[in-house]
DNA sequence: GTGAAAGCGCTAACAC
DNA sequence: GTGTTAGCGCTTTCAC
């Protein structure tokens, strides 16, 4: 592999120089810019990052925390966190955490520390309590509260208590007494959310709460929860997609119709949710967007340690009305 | 930050026992280790990361060139990839490609090149043509043939041929006189293989081969050919669950029950398919186990670069059959 | 604008 | 079993 003193020496320069136009530092003249470019595309010449990173203290890296399922939520989350380090110029190095895995996002994040990371992004954590690890690199946090000891701690999220707020509104709009909600696991901040907005947007209405269903996110617990939804239930709003369609699977079999006898709101919009029957009314996620707004965060705290962060506000919510809400049976 | 040095000097010993230590090396005494642990353990010291790159020239870490879409399908495959590398010890760089993406593949291994990485994996490419980057570390091909320019390739997949036969022989086995295909995008060589294997079952029993529907993977795209499948169609194999579950979508529209006019079936078994209506017969995709194997071929080629590889054969076909096929009408 | 010298914190090779 | 001596290929600092 060729070094930098080679590209130097065919160049015709001193090796500080060709450090000087692969880090874009000023004061090189265009001529001696091109000529040393010219000698390091002839001896097929790339940065050593390790070297790079010894000397400089800093890996040009950031390390994501991500869940270990490839359920829409995190793997859109990750794909979003993905692109925006792409366009920052940060390379990524991935970590998941298993659910039950004992060392969890301590351990995740103690291992992105031994690597060597400029910045941490932590997505869609779990409350697991506190983290009993010092960490020396600012910290973004997805999708719930900056609870984190760290120098610097940034968060972003969507406005999920809203948007189940608007999921709820909606099927009170169309007439329904109440709603009843499919929670996601209570450890997750993404399933406390919702679950607070439902339930603020039933008692802004005074409308009885009901007893709530805490599934695990998948198709298969929503089935369950739909099995014991109470004969006299007019309109549920489940925590998830998978799980609205496991619930209206449930339904199905029970001979009660969607959206004629239950109305069914879902959260995500999945891509398939426009195209199970009925098409599901759900609350789309800004997974891009939240990522990208996040990461902006990360990157100005690691970048400009001193300076004040750029607060952004989240108010917009999309709800997408499809077939599978209707006014409760006459 | 403290330095190995420093852990040396508290612990009494030099530096290259702390070094010896922290590498399971052997020729430590019992005694030494441990004050060696616990001198570390007293500073907070970490290995650097990049120090050690430098000097060994080995990184410990292996690059993974993602598809950039939260699809089940490489959604699982990255998480698999992840989940195996850190079982062999190895930490995970991602870059993903956008599909239409000019620089694609090639830019994308270049990128990881530069960062510097022990061995890729290349996660089910789209056959973009050959790849103009010399690579000098080993590489995986996950979910396609091994065409690379690299001192050593290796690579693992699904059998697909096999499931899609399995799928349309199911359909010819229930009594339809052929069976449609919703196919993948044609550069993409998942969906060529399962082409493929439709094809050949099908010349197998002499059945006529229908014109083929190409899609996207979408649901969406399933749904157009849904209203295009012509009236006289009674079996449909779709090369994913969400062009399956899109076509169902269609045909309910149209009035075509399923499966008492028309079968479907899918492949994947995402998590939703039980729970669509109807539930869906599919092929479920090993993409853990091919994740396993091919991350431990890749070790191979990255650790012992001399010896004949493990060959591991992978001729299992998990057809689920569900509620989604039927025989023809009568 | 450009260059020389001094490390960054480890591992490798070899001595004892 | 343990220590010594050289680098690994850059960035940093400072001189010109």
């Amino acid at each position: 592999m060729p070094r930098s003193v080679d590209v130097a020496r065919l160049a015709g320069v001193s090796q500080k120089t060709v450090s000087r136009v692969f880090n874009d530092e000023p004061y090189v003249s265009a001529d001696v810019r091109r000529r040393v470019l010219d000698a390091a595309e002839q001896l097929g010449y790339r940065l050593n990052n390790a070297a790079r990173a010894l000397a400089s203290g800093r890996t040009r890296s950031i390390g994501v925390v991500a869940l270990g399922t490839a359920l829409y939520g995190p793997a859109s989350l990750l794909l979003g966190i993905e692109r925006a380090a792409r366009d920052t110029g940060y390379a990524l190095r991935v970590v998941s955490t298993a659910e039950g895995d004992p060392a969890g996002v301590t351990g995740a994040v103690s291992s992105l520390l031994d690597q060597g990371v400029d910045g941490i992004v932590i997505s869609e954590p779990i409350d697991d309590g506190p983290v009993p690890v010092e960490v020396d690199v600012p910290v973004l946090v997805l999708g719930a509260p900056p609870a984190f000891a760290a120098p610097r701690v940034v968060s972003a999220s969507v406005n999920a208590h809203d948007m189940a707020w608007a999921a709820t509104e909606h099927l009170l709009d169309l007439g329904h007494a109440t709603v009843h909600h499919v929670a996601g696991p209570r450890r997750w901040f993404a399933a406390k959310d919702r679950l607070d907005g439902w339930r603020a947007a039933l008692a802004a209405r005074d409308a009885a709460e009901p007893p709530v269903f805490e599934g695990d996110w998948s198709a298969g617990s929503g089935y369950q929860a739909g099995r014991q939804l109470p004969a006299d239930a007019t309109a549920v709003f489940a925590a998830n997609d998978d799980m609205a369609i496991g619930l209206i699977r449930a339904l199905t079999e029970a001979g009660r119709k969607v959206p004629e006898d239950v109305s069914v709101v879902g959260f995500d919009d999945v891509p398939v949710a426009a195209y199970i029957t009925p098409p599901l009314t759900t609350v789309r996620q800004p997974f891009d967007s939240v990522a990208r707004e996040g990461l902006a965060l990360l990157v100005h705290a690691m970048e400009k340690p001193g300076q004040a962060l750029p607060v952004t506000d989240r108010r917009q919510v999309d709800l997408i009305v499809r077939a599978s809400t209707a006014p409760p049976p006459a």
